[in-house]
DNA sequence: TAACATTGGTTTCAATTGTAACCACTGTAT
DNA sequence: ATACAGTGGTTACAATTGAAACCAATGTTA
């Protein structure tokens, strides 16, 4: 395919699978790997688990939104948000009041705890994803970027569309 | 601490996360498409899980190897191996004899069975990856390979000498 | 040889997750 | 109003997963 630097041709035979190289694969074990790293790191600190850091994460980012619309930014089902949701509530890092507008709607913020986590944690978080990537040059980093978005949205069709073939 | 090559023109504030440019976010929502999408699909016609087929694969490369080498090969854990590993016994898709030299440790193979789902597995596999690569051209493809490496190796560092800090 | 640590692998139990059913409210049509 | 479909969100239950305890065989030390 790609990259063979030692042989001429491709020995592998075609009906053999060279997992180490199978895209699907690779990302699997890369996301894991990074992921538990990190969730341990903050976990470990703030007791957090990985949904529900991402729900402070976005109500950081965007204030005032319902479930529904963390349903959507996401990309997490009904269910982790609901739940991750009712922990944080628990643990008072936010707030939910009721829409008057909409009475089913209950538009969620991070408290001033909530928020005092949520800005201990975005360095943290940033530290790490800056650690990932200093092997990367700049152009690398920009290639990353790039790929991602283009892989991505050919896995959204996939969800979408159903699968390949079928 | 290690580099910092911020753009003049990020005007978000360093103490928000932006977390649809997050990398380990950005990472886990594209595995997780993948990784759902495709596991439907041999799932669906073949029955196996995720960790199941992944022993497999390993299988149809490494013959005679034991649970314990399939653990280093797939960084899967202990426990879902033999999880993995004790459901192919039972639907006959692999075999396992005891090492004489050991006797701690079994061996494991694809029985006949195994071999010929594993056949018929292997094109459908590298159909997917196809698919999702098509958007990429040959130098995306070679960065991509590159990056991944590059990526892994510190994601590694951080599973083996514990994390950032502490 | 007895004692103890290590390794390969499985089992158990609790926590996490996904699916489907569900309740409460809203919007629309009758 | 009344009925009914759609939406926001939660609950219940089953399946999956992970951590730790465990068993059996081996290696190591004395």
């Amino acid at each position: 395919m790609t990259n063979d630097h030692n042989a001429p041709q491709t020995v592998i035979k075609q009906d053999e699978l060279r997992l180490e190289k199978f895209l699907p694969y690779r990302l699997s074990v890369l996301s894991n790997r990074v992921s538990n790293a990190i969730s341990q790191a903050y976990g470990a600190r703030f007791h957090l688990t990985i949904p529900a850091w991402r729900v402070m994460a976005i109500l950081g980012r965007f204030p005032d939104i319902s479930a529904a619309e963390l349903v959507e930014q996401t990309a997490m089902d009904k269910v982790a948000i609901s739940r991750a949701v009712s922990s944080l509530l628990k643990s008072d890092y936010v707030t939910r009041r009721e829409d008057p507008a909409d009475r089913r709607r209950q538009v969620l913020n991070l408290s001033e705890q909530g928020r005092e986590v949520y800005a201990r944690i975005v360095p943290l978080a940033q530290q790490y994803e800056n650690d990932l990537i200093t092997s990367l040059s700049t152009e690398e980093r920009e290639q990353l970027d790039s790929i991602i978005e283009k892989l991505m949205v050919r896995a959204k069709e996939w969800s979408e569309r159903g699968l390949i073939d079928e």
